[in-house]
DNA sequence: ACTTTGTATATCTGTAACTGATATATCTTA
DNA sequence: TAAGATATATCAGTTACAGATATACAAAGT
């Protein structure tokens, strides 16, 4: 299994992931996106219970870019006129890295709050 | 099944919960506990992970109290000298709801992630 | 033709949340 | 009696986030 590096001390930190931080490399795990489709994305997958701006969005993706989780493409071939401003993102090897730790971290917390009775199911 | 209130307006902005909210919360689902408890309970169920100095233990525990979603206990009975400088918290009704809300809310994240094979388990 | 709405990125200011250090006091154990 | 664990509290600094504002172009309505 390829993808199942550990990860480095200095990103060791990042865990537990804040939600913005979440759903932009959670986003960004579906294929690569600009800015403004992420926000539409998180607002569709969260059912409009996280609304994030585009002051979150913006920062958040320039940090993530700084700690190299994500990096923009060069988006090659045809393109539109509209789609020239577009700027492009996509997870790295080390933001997938992290994303899956996070979401392992997250399936032992529900399963230990389901085996503990911790915390009854609101609805389904 | 009783726990199953709504949550108000002015506390759906909580959600996502943030990780020291969420952990805090988590704990006290176990039952009641004071605040030195809850930051070693916490250091233990992440195994490490998660730190919790006790600058954001005691700022937090104070702002859900504010918030209404923990509240302080009445200790009855016997006590040992050193439990008398201890103050016990409990989630309130409303706490429970909000905990569990975001249970669920991790669960249908990870459950996605699963199904669109966004992310693939890292370990186990 | 013009106005509004949507797309798209960016920045700025203020606030909320978190971090680490420091302080204080008691209890336990070596 | 000194050290380390228990226990709470506060303070100062930083990080992350939120909301507003700005810019610009595209699409669609009237």
């Amino acid at each position: 299994m390829p993808t199942s590096a550990r990860i480095p001390d200095d990103l060791q930190h990042l865990l537990p992931l804040t939600p913005a931080v979440f759903f932009i490399l959670f986003s960004l795990a579906e294929g690569e996106k600009h800015g403004y489709a992420i926000m539409q994305s998180v607002s569709r997958m969260s059912e409009n219970q996280v609304r994030m701006g585009p002051g979150t969005l913006y920062t958040t993706i320039q940090r993530l870019l700084d700690l190299g989780l994500i990096r923009e493409t060069e988006i090659s071939g045809s393109q539109a006129d509209h789609e020239k401003r577009r700027r492009y993102y996509k997870l790295t090897r080390m933001g997938k890295t992290v994303l899956a730790a996070d979401v392992d971290r997250m399936e032992s917390v529900v399963r230990l709050a389901r085996a503990k009775k911790l915390v009854p199911k609101t609805s389904e």
